[in-house]
DNA sequence: TGTTAGCACTCATAACAATCAAGTGCTAAA
DNA sequence: TTTAGCACTTGATTGTTATGAGTGCTAACA
């Protein structure tokens, strides 16, 4: 356990290791630091932050630079959120003025927003509810052979794709089909949708028509697409500012992370498994700070690549229409105390937004 | 002019400098090449494509690098295209082999497909059609108030979307607007009723709804989605490859141009413009080689970020359907020989798996 | 006239030493 | 407990030298 005063030498390092990315000495240390002590005794206190692990140094002769473990004592007792200056919350509220017609359109946006303040890349999910059901199916004849599906759920998100007939069913036995499920599932969470899909729906089904497979499987995609967790991911390039020109395969592993379907819910730790299972292990170490921002550093991934990286996640609750997150990934040397203070104040931000949205229709309905 | 021995020599340089990255010196040229000459012939020879500006060097005393104008005799004038290897062509096949629901999915399939195969960046253009016409506009109302929009077109595809209606619009003025739009537009191609859109029909529209505006806007909409190029990069990661490291800079401006709504189209030199208007000045230096296959070099882009970057596209032609395009994006020095006869097969290939998607339903009436 | 051997020259690159500056650890005194 | 002082370490910078790949040119040759 750091003494008071270390704790202000290890704030001091993190802050001016962060303004100047270079490592810092004891001199430097004299000159900012508000107390007035010699050089020689920061050296001393320094001596023991390095030995707690909290700090470390390149090279015999090099100044001190904050380790992971020193970034996470920093974050759990240390920061202090700054406000967000007038121009940035303008900015905010300037590029979220549109009237948006999707939830997706805004929650794109917000990630476009996020990168855009931070020079990080940022990611956004959607709000997201284990309450919310399925409202409606329909499916509409296009020509001969096509069809159109259409599923909308109590969040408000309709899905539509459109399918081609392959001639095992025919109108009537699609509208029978449709009917039963309306019958049969409206009304239920998607949880329980699902479920119903692969124990009672096909005996139900089976017993009115010929061949089922076929729509069980059109009807199961759109319920997937429409359960799907939608994030945007914003600024992918900004990666481009911070990393080392000599670690370009790295870069390129994460950029394919990335780009990799469904591999950022789990590096968030909302792993859809969660939804379905029950949690199995805890989550790791999950170090909660300022309500619900909370900061993964280095080698607390479950993967090596990002162990030069952290991510700030923050977690916004929009009423009854669910939870979501927005996240952002930078270097583990961030400017945290703004990055949290923006953090709050966007997330705010985009609850409005979401309300707003949600505002204009009645969910209990429809 | 180069003679025929200089020309074999550029092209030796080339392919060269291509396998090993590095400056080809006269040695090295005289140990591969099949004319038996002394290294100091090669010299001189070398010299006089150093004066024709086909080749340069780094420094005084390096080995011959070649240079733009070098590629651009190369690939006008000297390059050979290499057959496809088996193994590559099973590959092509092989990720090729799936059902596809819609167009899309196969265009961006073709750049993922084309980008692993050529570890490039490969971009790739769905089929397009001047001749494509409307077929059909349907709207759904959804709950109270939510409608959904479908619009179909000849070339098979279908637009939906999802749009919350402020009231101004009830149900009946809703199927009389889309009566109208059936009956004064279907069968027309794209670009007619988009001027009818702003000529004849709000006249015919504002004689039977009271505002007819909100419903304008909203077909359109759907109208400028369903007629937008539909186009996807593959391989983004790959830029990383072959880049400089020291030119993180330039390379972030890349992405970034990358991630811009329709640059792309207008790099490929089919900007939409060209649709609509007259093509009001000649596409930039157009070196035609082997086919529908052309290859533009750095400066011969109207981008200077480019400078150092090749693309080699292709356009491919599927029946009544209309044309596309792939391309990859490398650097200017790429295997040129070999990517042109992969782009030749695999232009063909995704020919075929359109032919195959289409086959399956009758364009004419639908 | 085209080709070739030979040679001086150029320049990038690597290896090596010398110097410098920043910063540390430690000791002894206050 | 704090501080001044000092020896020591290390990375970065600079200058020097050697090496090697490759060129351009000249003169001899077919």
């Amino acid at each position: 356990m750091p003494t008071k005063r270390q704790a202000m030498i290890l704030a001091e390092i993190v802050r001016i290791y962060n303004e100047t990315g270079q490592p810092v000495g004891s001199k430097t240390l004299m000159n900012q630091l508000p107390i007035h002590v010699s050089s020689a005794t920061i050296r001393n206190e320094m001596a023991v932050l390095e030995d707690d692990g909290l700090i470390t140094k390149n090279h015999t002769s090099s100044g001190r630079v904050p380790s992971t473990a020193g970034y996470r004592y920093y974050l759990d007792n240390l920061v202090q959120p700054t406000a967000v200056p007038q121009p940035v919350f303008d900015k905010i509220a300037q590029n979220f003025n549109h009237d948006y017609r999707e939830i997706d359109e805004i929650v794109k946006q917000a990630a476009t927003i996020l990168s855009s303040l931070t020079n990080y890349t940022a990611i956004s999910l959607g709000p997201e509810n284990a309450q919310v059901t399925l409202t409606g199916f329909r499916v509409i004849p296009l020509g001969s052979d096509q069809i159109i599906a259409i599923l909308a759920t109590s969040a408000g998100t309709v899905e539509s794709r459109v399918y081609r007939i392959t001639g095992q069913l025919d109108t009537d036995d699609l509208e029978k089909a449709v009917r039963i499920i309306n019958d049969q599932l409206v009304g239920l969470p998607i949880n329980q949708v699902k479920t119903k899909l692969v124990t009672e729906i096909p005996r139900l089904l089976s017993q009115y028509l010929h061949s089922a497979t076929g729509f069980l499987d059109l009807f199961g995609d759109v319920l997937k697409r429409a359960a799907a967790q939608h994030y945007y991911i914003g600024g992918r390039s900004n990666l481009l500012n911070f990393a080392q020109p000599d670690e370009l395969d790295q870069l390129k592993s994460i950029y394919q992370l990335l780009d990799k379907e469904n591999v950022l819910p789990s590096l968030l730790d909302l792993d859809q498994t969660a939804s379905t299972d029950e949690i199995k292990q805890p989550p790791m170490t999950d170090h909660r700070i300022l309500g619900p921002i909370s900061v993964r550093l280095g080698d607390e991934f479950n993967n090596s690549l990002l162990s030069d990286y952290g991510l700030i996640t923050a977690k916004y609750h929009v009423g009854q229409h669910g939870d979501g997150m927005i996240a952002i990934l930078g270097p583990t040397s961030m400017p945290y105390s703004q990055l949290i203070g923006l953090m709050q104040l966007f997330s705010d931000e985009l609850v409005k937004k979401l309300f707003e949205y949600y505002g204009y229709f009645h969910t209990d309905d429809s």
